[in-house]
DNA sequence: AACACGGTTGACCATCTAGTCAAGATTGTT
DNA sequence: AACAATCTTGACTAGATGGTCAACCGTGTT
């Protein structure tokens, strides 16, 4: 029976909390090594619980990484989801922009989770993408088109568009090591100057 | 000692044979699972030899690895070493580009062995990092800056310029499973429309 | 205080994994 | 053919890892 997918029975509070801990843990350590470079006792000693403790709250390792994700999933599709066909194309564009850039920022490990499993082949995430992911891209990417059919926006590949979007926010999170090495630790922090640079890049490829 | 490092000893045909089989198949585990996810069973199946066999030829899981990444590294480097200051600015940089985009079709398993490092925390690169691919950044990006100071190009941060190079190219091999599924595998390559998408934007963004 | 339930853990197990080794098979050289 | 060097492997080991379990501790309720 599983642990954490009973929504019968209410949390206690030391279960919410153990379960966030937990939960926060496995973030940092499943963004950092992999799902396989992944040990439990790391888990659980950055977590500062036994490991059979983790267990009490997680049916296993398993358990955890697939609690994180769907998490995950969920808030990733908002920003896509905001673009409001009604809006001025070239605003709800750069705010999306902006949003993906945001999220980067403040939510690295998260990104750098999704990376990690889409370079291995996204195993896990199979019927997200081709499902609820697919058909919001599609209709975003009609939206865009239109945008476009109408002289608002430079005519470009919509998807290419999405995924140049995806590229260049997302870089900044999953690739940070490199950045932070190429540029000199010390010196610059990696995502100086990124909206300015995003925003004149977008601006400008944009504009008709 | 080392096995495959000393270069005083010439190679026999199975040598040379087997090394290479050992290679490539290590670079498929290698490029899908991540250094930690991979077994030495999974790259002496993939490879058709025994384990033991395979560590006949290398010391181990880590020299494997290494070997991988060194014979990477080099290859690596030359596209933007290629940049040519004297040539014509856009002309340049829309050949680096290309470059990269080709490299990213031929060879995905090496960008994605290149990925996965580096989401992880680049452990096994920051020497290549901060050494020799910084001082490459640094020169070229010195280059650019005086072809934009020269009106040549847009005025852009060189830096920010490179990374967005990287990632819009690399993008294609490393998140290849993410554009499959999301545009639905059968229909189209991830590849598909890659490079015209490409031109357009940076011919738009460069042109000043 | 006493009870029940939730929470915690040391000790343990089965399996996986990197790496070893000695013995045997193959290849090249004379 | 005979010998040496190279090549190959089944069987093994030590340690890591995911997961279990019975016993123990803590907390809230009556």
């Amino acid at each position: 029976m599983s642990k954490t997918t009973s929504p019968s029975k209410p949390q206690t509070r030391i279960q919410k909390r153990n379960i966030m801990i937990i939960l926060d843990a496995a973030l940092e350590v499943f963004s950092t090594y992999g799902f396989r470079g992944t040990t439990l006792d790391q888990i659980a000693r950055q977590a500062g619980l036994s490991k059979p403790n983790v267990l009490y709250y997680f049916d296993g390792k398993e358990a955890i990484h697939l609690a994180l994700l769907s998490q995950l999933l969920e808030t990733w599709l908002d920003p896509l989801r905001a673009i409001d066909p009604q809006g001025d194309p070239k605003t709800e564009l750069m705010r999306y922009i902006r949003h993906k850039l945001q999220m980067s920022r403040d939510f690295p490990r998260e990104s750098r989770l999704f990376a990690n499993e889409i370079v291995q082949g996204a195993p896990r995430m199979e019927a997200f993408l081709q499902g609820d992911l697919r058909h919001l891209v599609d209709e975003k990417a009609s939206v865009i088109q239109v945008w476009m059919e109408e002289g608002k926006l430079t005519r470009l590949d919509p998807f290419h568009l999405i995924f140049s979007i995806w590229a260049l926010t997302q870089h900044y999170a999953d690739f940070e090591a490199q950045i932070r090495l190429v540029r000199g630790s010390n010196i610059v922090q990696p995502h100086d100057g990124s909206e300015d640079f995003l925003d004149q890049v977008f601006q400008k490829l944009l504009t008709p």
